[in-house]
DNA sequence: TTGACGTTTGCCGATATCGGAAAGTATGAT
DNA sequence: ATCATACTTTCCGATATCGGCAAACGTCAA
């Protein structure tokens, strides 16, 4: 077996470099693949083929605009990552150094006592 | 060329299912190996390997405790992932109007004045 | 030292990626 | 119909992954 396909997962697709680079310059609005190609330095079928992914995926729509193919931004598949991601956020703004003694009565909150 | 390395960084790192599970069991607390391969039904130089990979990244860090070694969660390697998550937060968020035709007919209670 | 435990690393095979170039598809224009 | 544009798909090679099993490594106990 050898790693998850890329289209498997919203994390997958975003594991390169490249489609993150193109979900960026998405944010300015909707673009054909020939733009998106040249401001990222990428040969067309390259871009094409980042683009399938990311559509596969979720984490963008096209639409057809007469010869060309408008790609555009579909953020809401970005929002289990900013959540996955967000469900640790307590864990780097505590001062997590002393795990000796931590959870059990550091602190009086008086929440349940474990999850 | 072949994928980025895993190791590469955070995002190829976290695109395994495994070591994002391996970092959520580790919210609840240090562990060592045994414990967490345990936990997710996987052999022992399973999670070791993907240990080795959440370790080069930063995303945990280790710790020697007698014969074991425990894990402990570094979660500040997360904050890049959240925070450029979040740079998309105003776009599944926002009602864009580029796509008047799907919006306009939409539920009128979608928007909240907080956020 | 030997022995037992806990964990890591090496080797292998199967799989899927990414990049480049060429060929293919789709739409519009003459 | 033919040409031109815009984009996608296929083919290929090189690379790195992930999983399993066996062996190696490091540490504590007698």
């Amino acid at each position: 077996m050898a790693r998850a396909a890329t289209t498997s997962d919203v994390f997958n697709a975003i594991a390169e470099q490249q489609r993150r680079e193109i979900l960026v310059l998405l944010r300015a609005g909707e673009g054909p693949v020939t733009e998106l190609a040249q401001q990222l330095g990428m040969t067309l079928p390259g871009a094409s083929k980042h683009l399938r992914v990311l559509r596969e995926v979720g984490l963008v729509r096209d639409r057809k605009a007469g010869k060309q193919r408008l790609y555009g931004l579909e953020a809401s598949g970005l929002r289990p990552v900013h959540e996955w991601a967000g469900g640790f956020e307590r864990f780097w703004n505590e001062s997590f150094d002393r795990l000796d003694e931590y959870v059990q009565d550091l602190k009086p909150q008086g929440r349940r006592s474990s999850g």
